[in-house]
DNA sequence: GCAAGTTTGTCCCAGTTTTGTCCAGACATT
DNA sequence: AATGTCTGGACAAAACTGGGACAAACTTGC
């Protein structure tokens, strides 16, 4: 058990209360007990007074086991089954019947690796597998990745330093066009259905994801979406290049509670200003907007005049989504 | 033939409850039983208190047996046929079979007979959740209407015919631009992870598909890379709008047997017969190209002095292609 | 073309297992 | 004081099982 937890990058310091747990994975409070008393699905801490106090991991574990539930299986066969193994039972319903490629998923070898050391190897690994253009091994290798880490430190340590390398050796010459959208290509499709291994209850907050006119580039807005989608929101994602008056719109038909935005290239398009501002003016005082990538530092100056938020760091945005999520959770309960 | 086929096996561990088996094939849990009862058409293995359960090739054959029966075979020919042999009544089937309208077996609930009505139906919920911005439903949608049907049947029948709607739609303005991109993203990962439902084992020929520069809807190409895995060839997807040099490069590196393009919009691009001679001057006499997609026939007259292939539908494209694939196996065995 | 027989999806039953919800009384939190 | 959490248990709904019934659609024989 122990073990477990220190592979697992989820923190695993005790601290929510069983209501707030409740509240972000959907369950109710009495169902979370009945799991605990029955099968012991979860073990949480306690508080000196003997409430509950449950971790992220707890709370991921209890995600990902409602999911596989709703998949038709039976909670004694995967109530204590280790959150990797969940996963992998969760991320084979999600491609619905296809056959497996690696049965041995208990490898014990991977355990060892230190974390960095494993990134700058697996890169390589993905480098290659895109010079040779052997898609699957490609694939392969994101999804090793991706089980091997929580959604946030694999978009983090893998694909955001995998892009800019792509980026980097496209640039200089080192990597043919045609290398980089086999690459571009693939990683669509990979992030984009990511965003499909949660299941949602229809309570979450909704949050409209996209890039504004003439941002073609789509990659930062669907990290933003499988991101925001195991944190207890639900995003409505619109591709990339949308006018300013649709998501306005969107907004508006969808209730949304926040917008974010995604700038990487052109980074001067003149139509970005015109473009942003005509969006905040069009929407409800309520209603956050973010807007990130890396052409987003080009118009902060813009962006702190119409009154946006600009995260520097998909974790600060996290945790800007995280407080306004919760704080609609307090003006409930309250 | 059926030798090749046989390498990739199948998980026969029993792990699957019921309801699980249910959700994946489509059919519902009386039938699976009944099937069982009269025909013995599975034989799962049970837990400790009589619940069944079922394996990976179980659920196979049983999803296998639900698309032969849809074409009308009974029950009682199939029924205990081995995985392989099933393989092949639903390839013959997929390939020949549509056009037959005898067979009309039963209409149970999930059968789409009369084939128009039902279409029509799903057609209208698919256009109402893109309307009312639901994504969840939409993909429900999909994912149903998907393990109703084989592939092929799903592009032709209702992918195809739910793109023109929504193109005809969005034009006449009775759809917003902002559900039009959220349909298109969602179809675009949607399609992107169809591919990778089949196993490959690396022997199958390769075929590179993409769009030429200049055009940017992806779908099409999608489509075609879905389609093509299924039939044993190995997709090598590109993305859209791909310079024909590097597709030339690209062929060469992976030692391609051929090439798709799809061309959509714009149909008038001047850059396209550039583009498609400048292609076909680089490849060796052996790749085949094959030019798809609505403005394909714009090109008619380029396309034919070229000698590059025009399929108008998917299923010349797939005949084509396994005329393809068995030559070549002809030339291997000789 | 019609009647008799078959095939097949669905439904109902009664008995069991599994699972979600609710309650009561004690204690904690705000 | 009002609200929320805790434990333990009770209860009811849902799901699964074997068996059987039934009607609709299909096939066969005449």
């Amino acid at each position: 058990m122990a073990i477990l937890e220190t592979i697992s990058s989820i923190d695993t310091s005790p601290r929510h209360p069983i209501r707030l747990v409740a509240n972000r994975t959907g369950l109710t409070v009495d169902l979370i007990r009945a799991w605990e008393k029955r099968y012991q699905v979860v073990e949480p801490a306690r508080s000196d007074t003997q409430r509950r106090l449950y971790s992220d991991y707890d709370i991921e574990r209890l995600r990902l086991i409602r999911i596989a539930k709703q998949a038709g299986r039976r909670l004694a066969d995967i109530a204590t089954l280790p959150l990797e193994s969940l996963r992998d039972v969760v991320s084979e319903e999600s491609r619905y019947g296809e056959t497996r490629e690696a049965p041995e998923v208990h490898r014990p070898s991977w355990s060892t690796f230190p974390e960095d050391e494993a990134s700058a190897e697996t890169l390589d690994a993905m480098l290659y597998a895109i010079q040779t253009m052997d898609q699957h091994r490609f694939d392969q290798l994101l999804q090793e990745n991706l089980v091997k880490h929580s959604l946030p430190a694999f978009l983090e340590k893998t694909l955001a330093p995998l892009l800019s390398e792509i980026g980097e050796a496209t640039r200089s010459g080192g990597m043919r066009i045609a290398h980089e959208h086999m690459a571009t290509a693939h990683l669509r499709t990979f992030l984009g259905a990511l965003r499909f291994r949660e299941t949602f209850t229809g309570t979450e907050p909704r949050i409209v994801i996209t890039t504004p006119t003439g941002q073609l580039h789509e990659l930062g807005a669907l990290m933003v979406a499988a991101l925001v989608s195991i944190d207890g929101w639900m995003p409505v994602y619109l591709g990339p290049n949308t006018p300013a008056d649709e998501i306005a719109a969107c907004v508006q038909q969808c209730s949304a509670r926040a917008v974010s935005l995604s700038l990487t290239y052109p980074a001067d398009d003149p139509r970005i200003p015109t473009e942003l501002a005509r969006l905040k003016s069009q929407l409800d005082e309520k209603v956050t907007v973010f807007v990130g990538g890396a052409a987003a530092s080009v118009h902060g100056d813009l962006i702190h005049r119409l009154g946006l938020q600009a995260p520097t760091s998909l974790k600060e945005l996290r945790d800007h989504l995280q407080q306004l999520r919760d704080l609609a959770y307090q003006r409930k309960v309250s």
